[in-house]
DNA sequence: GTGATTGCAAATCTTTTGCACTAAA
DNA sequence: TTTAGTGCAAAAGATTTGCAATCAC
């Protein structure tokens, strides 16, 4: 270790082991992607922007691949999928119950861990129903309220 | 009134007021779509579910229409863009402020209101930032929490 | 009449798919 | 080997755009 940066902000466990224990078969570009979303901080990429970084650093993974790639993860719980933006996915390192500020303008998502804000009172779900998750995502922009009439007061 | 249902469960404005309220011409499209969109009760629609009852009610409407039309409206505040799904848009005719419990198997939304709900806690957003809008999604599936693994057990 | 609006079809964008090729076990 | 995984290019959706025709004022 310590051949291409100084910090190794997540000592979980190596994308290896990760993968293994996910049961997938650690090829050549998944220990890749897998490190670029997992040896840093936790992040927030869109397919697009990994593609992009993956070229950056020289690897070979088609933008198909990425995709898989993404879902393979997310279905094995090694990513969380954030819906914030119609048409357009994002992929968040971060697994664990938590929300997200997100700069519509920037396309930027900042996490807000759960337990810095709560949502209660919750009304129970429809009859038969069970609530699988929770998203709080609170939408920014820059100073300067903007929003529209408001309405309700 | 009554030559094509029972209930007016909104006795709101006339469409064509809200149009003009909000500097929309009233063309026949707008009307049409706004009459389909606003008298009855709330409701979630996307433009492909909108372009389909417009055809059923044989009102002539281009899908480019629906989209430009729900964009105005959204603009003028007669709408409010619903994010639950990357890939496809919900349009929702309640303004207010309010959540959504949303069925990820069925594509339905269900209005919170916000009374029933409240998001407290809530951190600061990131300098220069102001909140423009929280939205709380309480995604559901048919009872047995089908959740995967969870991982952490 | 005049400019806003519409329709249509083509263009964009994101994501998925089919299939021959490659690589892990 | 044997099967999972990958790349590419084409397909599929959803949404947008350009522009001539149409409509509200």
């Amino acid at each position: 270790m310590g051949m291409h940066g100084m910090s190794t902000a997540r000592p979980y466990k190596h994308v290896l082991d990760r993968l293994q224990e996910a049961g997938l078969r650690p090829t050549r570009q998944r220990l890749a992607l897998g490190r670029l979303l997992f040896e840093g901080e936790d992040r927030h990429v869109t397919a697009e922007q990994l593609h992009a970084e993956a070229r950056h650093a020289r690897i070979s993974v088609s933008l198909a691949t990425i995709y898989n790639t993404l879902h393979q993860f997310t279905a094995a719980g090694l990513l969380r999928e954030v819906v914030v933006d119609a048409g357009r996915s994002y992929f968040d390192t971060n697994v664990h119950e938590h929300h997200h500020f997100f700069n519509e303008e920037t396309g930027h998502l900042l996490d807000i861990e759960e337990t810095r804000l709560s949502v209660s009172d919750l009304p129970p779900p429809p009859a038969g129903m069970c609530i699988s998750r929770v998203d709080v995502i609170v939408r920014v922009a820059r100073t300067e309220p903007a929003i529209k009439a408001q309405a309700a007061e």
